[in-house]
DNA sequence: AATGCTTTTGCAAACGTTTGCACTGGAAAA
DNA sequence: TTTTCCAGTGCAAACGTTTGCAAAAGCATT
């Protein structure tokens, strides 16, 4: 049990030879003859050795760990991004090291700190809502470790990017409920200094003008929780000119909507049409089913995954991708079929 | 940028003292004189000097990462569990590194192999579905690296070990519906083997014979998923004797009972009773919400990985805890109020 | 001026690998 | 026989730290 730790030393010394034989042959070096190779390998196995990755990180100047930066793990969307970053990076021969923001720039800070002393090979990461300053990012950079972003972006450095495609997936959801005759189409948001609610807006403006329905700005809100939108809901519902439709920025808002709505008295999707942005089990979870936009996280992470091991490999080298991820409308209960 | 990494040696030439000084300096070891410190971390902040933890870890023979294996990532109740370990680890100095067992022993068995090799200071695991050999945790233990399993236990493994109170929060589910006036209790139950099944099937059992209530087996079914759920559900409603209530292994399952009902012409909790186990926003989308078992993820994550830092600093040393994390039920709209 | 004590610093080894280079011994070539 | 060549092996340095021990420096006490 306490026995320390086998070394290529102590093979060499079983075996009475140098440890660099013993380190090639271990690596199929074409030197060793074979009859060595064999030797070594029978009795590394014997001795049940493990390298020690440590020692061979330090030599090689590198490791094979790629840092993960997520707002949040409870979470439908970042959890299936983690899940495709995990599957990718585990199939190349890399780790993952998860770290959670937690949506606050110091603990970000904490973060890259603690990437650059660990030295990873590369990091992922997606900001947090408080962050709008990003010198340490590119601290990273010049610690020559490579960097990928991916749905919260950062303009300001330059890197591989990997977003959802937020505009296309509001136009398309917006779209779809003016063709099942919603004209009166509320839109509840996140915060605007995020990208994602600048684009996803911008989708829904788009479906309007394209449609040629005026913009009532009185229709556009600032909320995205279940909570808030459970409290909000009723008040816009009792507006001179109520909504006959609710665009919601993520699925817990629609959820809130949805209570809110159907305590109100009225029916969805007869009276009340409503459309959530996320993806996951919570939208089956309603009564009616909710309509809502399928973000692939797990796509998401896939892909930033293999742009950032390609990096890392030096595959690609001086090019920058941006890599945009399609969404996909799933059209459920919660709104109406097309007359 | 491609400038190379600035070491302790570099400090050192560029100060005109040993190395051994800066080290000392930088640590605040008590020998060096208090100029010395200043200049040499004025120094390092000027170089921006970021200390290369591979060699730290290397010299010292240990390092500061806690490997976590999840048999999944997208589930609310391993998240949870998750994020309370990362916050716990991060906490402590700890880094989180993930791995997916996918509820496959072959990829447990590679898992375990990369963290002993990455010699990482402890590990927290909790057993895939498949599992029934446990050599590859002895081995984890025979190289000296700290255990503790969680929530999907080892019993022939001696370690630390979080579980939640699956019998209790069983037994209080289904005394909370019998309360409420249910007598037959249909049960959906995942497969038999695992612990938690056994243990939350003892529960209901207990619940029923504690108020005198026969057992009937017909009311008791393998089905554990939302889809199998909504197939099954129907059937048992049709049966000669249909139950009035449901107990579910999981929130998802219970999502699929619900469905079912209520296509049914039933109402719930009017006609029907439905309680879930998991906790979770899930529970909160339903119309009614659901009454479920709060499992408290976090709370297991938190415990788990005190627990193992614990064990790796040393603190406790020979003693093994078994720590039982309580559940909580939910009372919600899917189950009547006692009268 | 010598001694002793304390404070501060430096030397060198060690952690477990990999790898450039030099060396060995034997076979092939001269 | 000598030379050349090559496959196979070993030596030693290097990666960036920490740390036991020795040495130096400072200072007060004899």
């Amino acid at each position: 049990m306490a026995k320390t730790q086998i070394t290529i030393i102590d093979i060499a010394r079983e075996l009475n030879i140098s440890p660099s034989t013993v380190s090639r042959a271990l690596r199929n070096h074409p030197d060793i003859s074979r009859k060595t190779v064999e030797i070594v390998k029978e009795c590394a196995e014997r001795l049940s050795y493990k390298p020690n990755e440590m020692a061979l990180n330090l030599r090689l100047g590198r490791n094979n760990i790629i840092g993960v930066i997520v707002p949040e793990i409870v979470h439908y969307f970042f959890s299936s991004i983690v899940q495709g970053i995990e599957e990718t990076a585990s199939a190349e021969g890399f780790n993952v090291m998860l770290f959670r923001s937690e949506e606050s720039y110091e603990k970000e800070l904490k973060i890259t700190e603690s990437l650059i002393n660990a030295r990873v090979a590369g990091v992922l990461a997606s900001l947090s809502k408080e962050t709008d300053r990003y010198e340490h990012y590119q601290q990273i950079l010049d610690n020559d470790i490579k960097l990928v972003f991916y749905d919260r972006i950062c303009i300001g450095i330059i890197t591989d990017r990997v977003v959802v495609d937020d505009y296309a997936g509001a136009l398309s959801a917006v779209e779809h409920l003016i063709s099942t005759g919603c004209r009166r189409i509320a839109f509840y948001s996140s915060p605007l200094h995020l990208e994602i609610s600048k684009n996803r807006r911008n989708g829904y403006l788009d479906a309007l003008r394209k449609n040629s329905i005026p913009v009532d700005e009185s229709l556009i809100f600032v909320c995205d929780t279940r909570e808030k939108a459970m409290e909000l809901t009723p008040q816009v519902l009792s507006l001179p000119e109520p909504p006959d439709s609710f665009f919601a920025i993520n699925d817990h808002t629609a959820t809130g909507i949805l209570y809110a709505v159907k305590k109100a008295g009225l029916r969805v999707p007869e009276d009340i049409s409503i459309c959530g942005f996320s993806g996951g089990d919570l939208a089956l979870a309603c009564d009616p089913m909710l309509t809502t936009v399928e973000q692939h996280g797990y796509e998401v992470g896939k892909t930033a995954a293999k742009l950032l091991i390609d990096k890392i490999k030096g595959i690609t080298h001086g090019q920058y991708t941006n890599r945009i991820i399609k969404t996909k409308l799933m059209v459920r209960g919660t709104t109406k079929t097309a007359p």
